[in-house]
This record gives C-alpha cells, structure tokens and sequence, in this order.
DNA sequence: TATTGCCAACCATCTAGTAGGTAGATTTCC
DNA sequence: GGAAATCTACCTACTAGATGGTTGGCAATA
C-alpha cells in the first residue's frame, strides 16, 4: 500500500512546518500515523531522506501551481498576486514555509538538504524574474522596476509575511503585505 | 564575575541563529564557553529561560538602534534603509534572525516566548507605521501608500530577505531586495 | 517463494535537568 | 578585627526520558 508513505509524508509535512525540523522525531511522527517508530524506517531510511522527499514534494506541488498561473494569469501583477496566494494556505493553517523551516536550522543541514533549499528558491526568483519582465514588456507591470531585484524581493516578502503573520494577524495581516507589494508592482506611475 | 554570563549569552545567541533553538544543546554551548553543561543551570535555570534573556537582550539592541536611527536620520526612507542595513550583519556573518529561528519552532514555544516573539514584531511595525506615515507628511514617502500595510510589507521582506540571502546570494542578493524595497517607497511619482 | 509492510525489542547516544559538593569571596555579627 | 554564616561560580556524577536507528521475525500479498 502506497498510503502509508503518503500518509508519513503529509504529516511529517504537518509537524516539520508547524515546530521545525529538529522540533519533530519519528515517535511525534509515528503517534500522527498510527503506525510505530520502527515502521517508518521502511518508508525512509534516515530522518533526512524523509526531509529530502518531503522537500521534493513540496517542490513539485510549487512548481505545478507555478505553471498554472502562467497558463490560467496573463496580467503581471495579476501572477504575483496567485503567487502571493499560494502562501497564504500556511498563513491560513497555522503552518510556516517547510522551507523556511529548514532555512532556519541551515548549519545542521547536511550538503544535500542544503542544495534542494537553494535549488527550490532560486526556481522560484527565477521564474519571478521572468513573470515581472514580460509584465514591463506587456505593460502589465510598472515600468522602471528591476526584475532580478524584484524578484528577490518579492520571495523574501512572502516568506517572510508568512513567517510573521501565521502568529500575528493572521490572513488579514498577510493580505496587507501583499496588498502592499503588488501596490507597489502596479503601473500607473512613473519610473 | 558578570562575564561568563555575557558569554553565554552571546555563544547561544550565535548558536540558536545558526542552527535553531532545538538545534542547539547545552552541551554545544558549554562547549562553546568553556565551562560544563551543569554550570549553565547555574545562569540560567532553563533553556527557555535562557531563550526569554536572549530574546529580551535582542530586542534591546535592536530598540536602542531604532530610536538611534530617529534621532539621526531625519529623510523617510533613508531610514527604511537604514533599518534594512540592521538585518545585514546577519547576512554578513551567515546568522538569521533570532526571532525566526524561534518563530518557526512557534508550536512547540511556551507562551511567554510567544509574547516576547508578538511583541518583537508588533514594536517593529508600529515603529515603521510611524516612520511611514511621518514620511509622508514631511513629503520624503511617497504619498498614496498605506504606512500600516507597508510596515507590515517592510519587516516580512527583511526577515525573509535575511532568511533567504544568508545562503543564496549573500549581502549582494540582500541589498537587491533592500533597493527594490525602498526603491517603491520613494517619492517622484503618483499615487 | 519472494517481497512488502509492519512490529516488538533493543541499542548507543544525546537531552535537559538534578544532587551534592568545593573553593573562594563577601557579608554579618559579636 | 576576626570568627561565622552566606553567597557565588563552578564542578563531578548522575537521572529519566527522548533521540534516530538496527535486528530479526511474522503475516499478508503477488
């Protein structure tokens, strides 16, 4: 049965995005599961394999969801906007970024762990980079922005919005900083 | 001798920037001292105690270089920018901030962290909303934004910023997020 | 029959925290 | 002034419980 890897997978997703990756153990793991701690060592060999899928998941269900806003969005603030709102399910839920999570504990983190966090935020910059030039070029998006320093900017603000607000205001906090950034990424001014 | 509780401070201070609150032991940080696991117990009875003087030391430094930076910088986004360059010692020394390792462990955090941490951040807006809309008012803001949204927009990006560029891009990719940020908050064109 | 999924029992190591003690400095009291 | 009591800072040795991980076995499946 391929339920119960999807099952330690999602609630290992849980645990690591609401108390951190060193702040969740096989046996939190396992109790959310149903099953035993040594039963997850058959699913995931290490702790860390376990992080690396959880981290390849997490990816691949960003990517997808990168993709259909190009396909479905064609307004250039529009697309940062749905971007925003992908966020906003954590904010909603009370869970951080996983990625945010692993961020935090970097020093611990073992080379390869290291080198998917980098890889999943410089795809999503990179895309951001994308998504803003081709918004100067339609019209869709202020003219006189930067896209490479935009896009930075735009990733750091909702990682961090998301950080903040899913213990102080909540979605109407996290609304008001997206608010804010797409404000500022809207045409209708001058350089 | 007041020293060997400074130094704890400050090793742990490091420790938890660089590897989280539960990444760190207080096995490391003897270590780090030089002095043995049980003589810590003697500064500070818990580690959450230990967390609570960290956390309060943190954010005593940071309101001293708030109240700082209003006393000497009179222009509006100049002093957006100078409260961006408080994050980039961070940046600088691969450290995140002291207050997101926390804030991602949220759950597992006893309420008083949480306060301390709720707090943290609330000062920081309110101190933005001020500098914000008194920007404004004297013309160095751009008029037509919304100070409390863009306080909020201000502390996510930088908190995120540091959280990201520490291992991605570094002070560079840091000081792009810092221009497109205040590069939106400069006045010279409409609403 | 081979594989898959799970389990009980175990292991070495690490965790924060405790008990009890020592040496030296500081304070209190006659 | 000097003895006694107290405090400070640290130590060694320990605890109970948690940690990630291993071994060997059992039952169902394919």
């Amino acid at each position: 049965m391929r339920d119960t890897r999807a099952s330690l997978l999602s609630e290992a997703e849980i645990l690591v995005r609401g108390r951190g990756y060193s702040g969740f153990s096989y046996a939190d793991l396992a109790e959310a599961v149903g099953i035993r701690k040594a039963s997850i060592h058959h699913h995931f060999r290490t702790k860390e394999d376990l992080a690396g899928a959880l981290l390849a998941a997490y990816a691949a269900r960003y990517d997808a969801a990168l993709a259909d806003i190009l396909a479905q969005t064609p307004d250039g603030v529009a697309r940062i906007e749905a971007y925003g709102k992908l966020y906003l399910g954590g904010v909603e839920q009370g869970l951080g970024c996983l990625c945010a999570a692993l961020a935090v504990e970097l020093e611990t983190l073992p080379e390869g762990l290291r080198r998917q966090l980098s890889a999943f935020f410089e795809g999503h910059i990179a895309w951001l980079e994308r998504v803003l030039a081709e918004g100067v070029a339609d019209g869709s998006v202020r003219p006189g922005i930067d896209p490479p320093s935009h896009a930075r900017m735009v990733v750091a603000t909702l990682e961090g919005a998301l950080l903040l607000e899913r213990f102080l205001a909540g979605p109407a906090g996290f609304g008001q900083a997206l608010g804010a950034l797409s404000a500022g990424l809207r045409p209708g001014s001058g350089s």
